[in-house]
DNA sequence: TTTTCATATGAGAAGATTTTCATATGAGTT
DNA sequence: AACTCATATGAAAATCTTCTCATATGAAAA
């Protein structure tokens, strides 16, 4: 696997906007335009933004009518997310970035 | 946790030369110097890097005389790694980005 | 305590990503 | 077929990140 491949994936994850997609879509399927309202956010850029993901295959999305419905790769996502609040609870507690405090 | 957690977290990898440092340092501790002469890079670039990293706590580091010596944060960075090894064979075989062929 | 060697830091320039706005596309409706 | 509504796309402007260079710091050696 190149180097590069995870800087393509990391990257895709390396926007607060892009994150909270993906924990929006953990309560389920969503259309654009419900994310778009529940993000309070223009229609285009979470369009955007999902592509990113979706290149990633962090997403997935299937017309139904007149809207497309995204969903979480919850094989993915779930453990990646698990995984960094391991780590934020066992490395980041008041000593870091995490913290809140030192960033 | 915070959404802007993971954010700050996923920032830190998503540059390749940064992720290059981590999979140097698979093979062991090493100085600024000998990272410096592996990635055939300027001293300064790769301490900026390995700051981004530890803020993170994905590498530590420790004097040894003269020099400082960096290590992965194992716990974290080979599950992280593998997870995504994982996910790029499952769902992006000849499909996606990572197959270098439709990005 | 001066010199040397390794590493860190700051600031501006260069480069990359994100946002925004205008517009295109494409499915369903009339 | 023309219209509407949801989504996608492209390109320029705005913002953020990285790189580079000059310089600072700090431990060990002379």
């Amino acid at each position: 696997m190149k180097n590069s491949t995870y800087h393509f994936f990391f990257g895709s994850l390396s926007n607060s906007f892009r994150v909270n997609i993906l924990l929006v879509l953990k309560d389920g399927e969503k259309s654009v335009k419900e994310l778009s309202k529940k993000l309070k956010t223009e229609q285009s850029k979470v369009s955007h933004a999902l592509a990113v993901l979706k290149k990633c295959n962090l997403v997935k999305s299937r017309r139904k009518g007149k809207n497309v419905l995204y969903s979480l790769n919850k094989k993915t996502v779930i453990p990646l997310l698990n995984l960094i609040d391991k780590h934020a609870k066992l490395f980041c507690k008041g000593c870091c970035a995490f913290c809140g405090r030192c960033a």
